[in-house]
DNA sequence: TGGTGGATATGCTGATCGCTCATGGAGACC
DNA sequence: GGTCTCCATGAGCGATCAGCATATCCACCA
């Protein structure tokens, strides 16, 4: 029995997505082609590769081992084919950056406009998810960088092996959107108590987290008047009045007329922490460029922040 | 269409061999099937990866690039069944290295002692072979290192992109290795005319070199008596009586009793230069490792052989 | 405690793939 | 010009693989 290109290949997208029938989707295939795919590999490399658990899969010490050298034939595979196919070596450097959602709207674009003035040649290419897809990216070996957010306790975003690095860049205060022409939009500060009351524009829930866009902790049940995953929709229920979402001011740069961002009473607990993660060991130049642009563009936000303070 | 582990690793020994029908018998498959993956991995990568000679096929532009990222993939997926099967990472380095047939004697031996010595975490593979069997080696990824003998000129040993590094160890003048009771034994040195009427010992001819092992541009046609690849078969012939041989004088720390060295006059032209070459760029530690113990051994049979002048 | 939903594993089938055998063609060397 | 070596290609067959449908397992929840 012999591994397989194909296996390899599925490996990979089951480390990042987790599990046999996300990969499988993501791939083209069926569960059962993934799941057989995933066996034949098994068999061939004599180890068992995943612990598996209701609820998907994890990759064991062998399955680690052999991700981190399957990531390497791969990617050296896909450069052969950029090679061959596409323009021949001209490309100065690629980095590949996934970043959560709110990221998307201000430091990232800063980020790399800034990276395409000082360094034109360079491919970035950029991905949005949440933080277990990302870190699951970056050990796959499908992201060189990330840019994760975290709330206290700021623990490293996973326990697997070998750590991963994480720089913190940036910590903001969580704040309401509320209309310009509502009740709060002067305020210098609301209450818990006074927000309370008020409808929410909240994100769809997970399992985890149900409660996205609605001020953490609040007292008695939130109603939430709109759902949205989008930002640019969510700032624009808030500058319509159809209600208030929680934000962070990095957004600040962007928000529509017509919204107003204020701070909350003893918000102190509340931060959020953006960090840039990656794995262990040196980086590319190519990333090492990406990761000073998003530092400097981090410092610009919190200097901001500084000012709204 | 799609490329394949299997295409690649018939890439990599094609490569290696020169020609598709040896490939095959190396991997145990048919001149047939080598000829069909090649034609598929062409298609797949959309790019013509041979030039077809009668006498073997020679890589393009196309295949070298593919070359070059196949042989990283392979090696990371050997890696990769390496730590999964067998010892768990313990491996202190690993380094490969090819040799003609005569270094194998001596410096290769001690070479291999001082390094185990000084390193003894240190794999050292090895592999005799001739010049265009190592360089192929060399270019297709399977050899760090490679011993190679050369006579002037010495131009390098191909003229394919990148070129080889080539570092010269060692400068040798060819030698006749006579029985201790023969004729010659106890001459300071003897002439060209002298030897050519004797008894020789040679080589299974090639086409290129045919009398390997007989003095070079002996006046009439020498005289075989004996044909052997083996040097420890060849010697013990000429110790026997049964004939003479031309050798280095870097065997003489390992001739059986019964044989002598004896030069040769004007032998000044007929030199052979041993050099290290490997492919350009960094080498890894265990290679420079090696390369240094080698160039260390190089440098003490050089004081022998100005012992012996 | 039993139902439900999401996850992986597996028997079966049709189509594809890949190797072998055998033959053909092209060039180099003697 | 013969011969040798090498590569290409048509036909056939055996193994492999993806898909479908289904079974199974487990956590969560009412």
């Amino acid at each position: 029995m012999e591994m397989t290109l194909l296996g390899l290949r599925i490996l990979r997208e089951v480390a990042e997505r987790g599990t046999f029938t996300a990969a499988a989707e993501a791939l083209g295939y069926t569960q059962s082609a993934v799941s057989r795919q995933m066996a034949a590999l098994e068999q061939a490399t004599g180890a068992r590769l995943f612990d598996r658990h209701p609820g998907g899969v994890r990759l064991t010490g062998s399955g680690r081992a052999l991700l981190r050298n399957a990531v390497v034939a791969l990617a050296a595979l896909e450069a052969a084919e950029r090679e061959l196919r596409g323009a021949e070596k001209v490309e100065g450097g690629r980095v590949r950056l996934g970043f959560f959602p709110t990221a998307g709207a201000v430091i990232v674009p800063r980020a790399l406009a800034m990276l395409c003035q000082e360094h034109p040649h360079l491919q970035v290419t950029t991905r949005e998810g949440t933080t277990p897809s990302l870190v699951r990216a970056l050990r796959a070996g499908t992201l060189d960088l990330a840019l994760l957010s975290s709330r206290p306790p700021h623990r490293s975003p996973d326990t697997d092996d070998p750590p991963l690095s994480v720089e913190p860049l940036l910590e903001v205060h969580l704040a309401v959107a509320v209309p310009a022409g509502g009740p709060f939009a002067e305020r210098g500060s609301v209450s818990v108590e006074e927000i309370a009351g008020a409808p929410w524009i909240a994100s769809p829930g997970t399992a985890n987290e149900p409660l996205l866009g609605v001020w953490p902790g609040l007292p008695g049940r939130p109603t939430v008047r709109h759902t949205a995953r989008d930002w640019l929709t969510k700032l624009h229920l808030v500058a319509a009045g159809a209600g208030i979402t929680t934000a962070t001011p990095t957004l600040l740069p962007v928000v529509p007329p017509g919204v107003r961002f204020v701070p909350v009473e003893r918000v102190a607990e509340e931060v959020r922490r953006v960090s840039l993660v990656r794995m262990p060991g040196p980086l590319k130049a190519p990333a090492q460029a990406l990761a000073r642009a998003l530092r400097r563009q981090a410092a610009d936000l919190a200097d901001v922040e500084d000012l709204e303070d």
